[in-house]
RNA sequence: GCCCGGGUGACAGAGCGGCUAAUGUGACGGACUGCAGAUCCGUUUUAAGGGGGUUCGACUCCCUCCCCGGGCACCA
């Protein structure tokens, strides 16, 4: 059984062949750096980090690519409220969202698109288009696509243009012929940024980037698209009108990937309603593997509703795991080298390997994937203390391989080395002399300070154990 | 109005035309422990929005109604 993946063009599940054999072109839509990224962008770019590292752990060679929007109307608006230029605006919210990216352990995408680096192939495009027909110059210098000329608008999201409201959220642009068309251009109003163009100076519209990026790195066609559903219209719809209709391949796009929405508390996440999850603050609050565990724990498709209770949750389940495979690493340290054979483990670490890649071949499927793998956590407690290390070592390259997919229990541990892992140590001795004293109000009390401190305590059949946090 | 999703235990949330309907969290009880934590065992748990239909058999497929969420033309 091959991988399959949920196509929006057409609603169901395909088995995925890419168009080039082994090489895969995977573009999602990135990051608009004129805030600071939001708990929401997580949830996307989480979802296809793990497409792009389960796609090469399958073998296929993955040209992962995201653009950033550098110009665009809310960070126009920032610059005419804070008087700064628009780089001044983009660049510390994209360093942020880099600093998220790192602590949420998204490390596929390859390169980063920025749309004012494609002034040309965006320039060249539009002419393109209305040469072939496609777009329309108004009077004063925008450049609009006039979607009646193209058939297959409509084809992503099944909307049809005439039972549309137009302007049912945004106001409809008065320049236009049709309430369907979508600027490519927009001509420079006093104070905007601007660049020279054949229609006079302006700006791009915001959904000619992407293709012209695309085109540029990857030609007339590639295979995954990636992005939320709110941009599956028209943004989406958009891009395949401009493309098709500029090279006159088709499809443009051989797979369309949409994820779902997060969620806070049962609503949209909204500055307007007060219930707005900037990233960093999440984060501050939240180790970044559990904030990604919270977000890998459920399917890309569905929606997520971000709770504090539900990150807590999170955390504890995550945290079953990650100390399962911390005391499973302790274990094989010390376990006996050829040991006890233990069929029922063996054979759990190869079912939770199957469960595994069949739920990640059925459309990434991450949250069965993990059950799996708690099923093989639950199968490692039970035989702890009682299996050989050969054993152990298959469970814990199941834990590995897996978790190099969902990018999850990467962080070497604290390796308890240096000046604080020896002083708990030594306190860990005192307070053991307690112990066997029976102070117990003493060994309590060091125990007290250590957790007071974010040092956990264990007492096992093989010794004190320690974590820190 | 139109186009998409969705409704499963206390909560979160999967799969499947037939098997004890996963997994996690919580709560409670037990084992272990000086106590605690972690872990294990058990209970909560004979959980599928309403109504029709197809079928030998429906949580699963179809129709319909209700409810929730997203999109409808510059939102990841």
């Amino acid at each position: 059984m091959g991988l399959r993946v949920y196509n929006t063009l057409s609603r169901q599940k395909e088995e995925f062949v890419p168009l080039r054999g082994k090489r895969v072109h995977m573009f999602v839509c990135g990051l608009t750096p004129q805030d600071h990224a939001h708990v929401g962008h997580a949830k996307t770019y989480v979802a296809f980090d793990v497409v792009a590292k389960y796609l090469r752990q399958k073998g296929y060679r993955v040209f992962y690519l995201q653009n950033v929007t550098d110009v665009e109307d809310r960070i126009i608006e920032k610059m005419a409220a804070t008087g700064k230029a628009w780089q001044d605006i983009v660049q510390p919210f994209f360093r942020e969202y880099e600093d998220a990216m790192a602590a949420l352990n998204v490390t596929a995408v390859d390169v980063y698109a920025w749309a004012t680096d494609y002034m040309h192939e965006i320039v060249e495009q539009i002419r393109g288009l209305i040469d072939r027909g496609f777009a329309y110059v108004a009077e004063d210098g925008s450049v609009y696509y006039d979607t009646t000329k193209y058939k297959g608008w409509g084809q992503l999201s099944g909307q049809k243009v005439e039972k549309n409201l137009p302007g049912a959220r945004v106001a409809v642009e008065e320049r236009k012929r049709n309430p369907a068309d979508f600027a490519l251009w927009k001509a420079q109003k006093p104070g905007e940024p601007s660049w020279d163009s054949p229609w006079g100076k302006g700006r791009p519209g915001w959904h000619i980037e992407d293709t012209a990026i695309t085109i540029r790195h990857f030609g007339p066609q590639y295979d995954i698209h990636g992005g939320a559903t709110e941009l599956m219209f028209p943004h989406h719809e958009a891009e395949i009108a401009q493309a098709e209709a500029f090279t006159g391949v088709k499809p443009f796009v051989k797979y369309w990937m949409h994820g779902g929405m997060l969620m806070v508390r049962g609503e949209e996440m909204h500055k307007s309603l007060g219930n707005y999850w900037a990233l960093k603050d999440a984060l501050a609050q939240f180790d970044g593997e559990v904030l990604r565990f919270f977000l890998v724990n459920a399917h890309y498709r569905s929606p997520i509703d971000f709770t504090l209770e539900g990150l807590e949750e999170a955390k504890s389940a995550y945290a079953r795991l990650a100390d399962t495979i911390a005391n499973l690493e302790a274990e094989l340290r010390s376990a006996p080298e050829p040991g006890i054979e233990d069929p029922s483990l063996r054979a759990a670490a190869k079912r939770a390997r199957e469960t595994f890649e069949t739920a990640m071949d059925d459309d990434f499927n991450t949250r069965e994937a993990l059950a799996g793998l708690f099923d093989l956590a639950n199968a490692v407690n039970r035989s702890s203390g009682k299996v050989g290390r050969e054993a152990l070592a298959d469970a814990w390259a199941t834990f590995d391989a897996s978790g190099a997919v969902l990018g999850l229990w990467r962080r070497p541990k604290d390796s308890g080395k240096g000046l604080a892992g020896d002083l708990i140590d030594a306190l860990v001795e005192l307070r053991e002399d307690a112990r066997k004293r029976k102070d117990f109000a003493t060994s309590d009390r060091i125990r007290d300070v250590l957790a007071a401190r974010g040092v956990v305590l264990e007492d096992t059949k093989s010794g004190v154990r320690w974590k820190a946090r």
